[in-house]
DNA sequence: AATGAATGAGGTTTCATTCAT
DNA sequence: TATGAATGAAACCTCATTCAT
């Protein structure tokens, strides 16, 4: 699995073979299909692996309080993760518009995303703002248009000050 | 070109077969190479394309002043061609991370892109922003971010407001 | 014909294709089968015209005499002939063992090739030769083998010097 | 391997396709390629199989002496070889004048070919030839038109007569 | 747990040839 | 005389997957 995250994060999904996989794992292919039924059912376990860390994350949250400093952590937090798993996120973006791939983890993607739409629904209502909803959605969206940005070009992009800025923008 | 253009949209560049868009554009696999070198060349020519299109827009204002008004109708006017040529921008977001791909266009996207990032740098310097480089790229991102949800899920994303928002956030 | 000659030499026949002689000659594809019927068709004419060549050569001396002096003019003109028409005959030999295209010209080549080897049958027996025909078989295969070797390599090979030492011991 | 040999001796390489070789030797397409990584590896192998049974035969004389009688052997012993091998002859022959073919087996072949050289060198010089070098490549040159014209027309070319002319001609 | 031989469908590309103009 | 749009068959090659061992 290690191995297919990092080939599929360089060459995507599509381009990278079963073959390929598995000459740079050092294994054969047959053996892959000893514990994945199909080239489907691998990449849906590495979307779900990758999903479940941000998850796990989030739970810890779950029923306390949301206020300014969690806000503060949550975006921080967020981006610490991108960094120690850029080849998950890479994957995952670069695959926002393949449909037959999506289909395999809206389920689970939909379990991840709905707490966090909530809870920050909330966190804006509290604040009165205008439009809580809208205003989380244009946050979520600028959560992916940063890491689209930053990992296309990791060298360049100034994430901690973008990240910094993000915060002081989003947290009211 | 049409029909290529909405198969990869639909499926994906790489899970679109020459032979399919031959087949929905009721010619043969064969034409296809006397018009185009490769499906590399045929992808190239419509990202090349669509970036024109864009291109062609902002040149319009190119040595004129960029102000309040300007930078209003700027992001307007970016949702209102995204919304006009949503095929092409759900190809350009879907291949933002098949390195092959991008370097092939790697000369004109830079082209398209090096342009608008200065006069937002000016823009926002002339306001007096702290780090005015930094905010545009926050900004670009931004712009992307909401494109990427808006194209992931077009009836759902309240992509009039949330663009209203974005004015208010990023005009100064 | 002259770029066909040019690139079936180079390149082989079956490597070369209309559309590339139709570039190279700056025509299109149409017009090469406004003047030949097929490709086969074009292979045939420029062998034929080949041969020809060496056919009005040999003609010069049909019913004359064919002594010692003749015999060497015919071995030193032989690669004169070939010097002049290197791509043809790299041609001829490349396609010695394509059955296809040897039938195609078969008739014209055994017409060609006959008169030379009766001649050279009556050269040897008037010489008392033991195996006259054995003789003039190998002959023949000298010839084409120092063809072969000298256009494999025209730039190494010291085709008048070995030319001169086929006249001495062929001469007899 | 076997299959393959026999029809790009028949046919040619470039006429003789992937598929026709698996259907003769009724195997998929498919296998061919998990053995070779392509034609051109294909033929590769074929080519250097064949050379390698005229290098090991004559590594056996390589250190020892070349007189009368080692000549003698040597010729016959070449077209016993061909004649055992005609298939593959027949191919190497043909490709004489395929550049791109030769290329892959330049190495191999010039291996193959530098010590007969010296030794038919050292073999000529010894019997104080006034140019050994040139009788060398003459006489090489012979072997291959032999080849040539006995492959040509297996059922007609005289050969052994042919062959025992050619031992008593270049012997000396 | 692990291999690698084997396949069949389908991918991109090439190419001789035709034909309306 | 000349073009170039168009085709269909076939070329090389890739790949997910199966299965006997």
């Amino acid at each position: 699995m290690q191995v297919a995250l990092n080939l599929f994060a360089k060459q995507g999904y599509t381009n990278s073979s079963i073959a390929q996989i598995a000459k740079e794992a050092k294994i054969s292919k047959g053996l892959i299909y000893n514990y994945f039924e199909s080239k489907d059912a691998l990449i849906k376990e590495i979307l779900i692996g990758g999903f479940d860390q941000f998850v796990v994350f989030f739970e810890h949250n779950k029923d306390g309080v949301f206020g300014n400093d969690e806000f503060d952590y949550f975006v921080k937090e967020t981006f610490t993760l991108m960094k120690k798993n850029e080849d998950f996120w890479r994957i995952y973006l670069s695959l926002a518009f393949q449909p037959n791939i999506i289909k395999l983890i809206e389920k689970e993607l939909m379990e991840a995303l709905m707490p966090i739409l909530s809870i920050l629904d909330n966190y804006y209502a509290e604040r009165k703002h205008p439009s809580p909803q809208v205003k989380t959605r244009l946050f979520l969206a600028v959560l992916d248009g940063v890491g689209l940005h930053y990992l296309s070009d990791p060298d360049n992009f100034p994430l901690d000050e973008v990240v910094k800025m993000v915060v002081k923008i989003f947290k009211e």
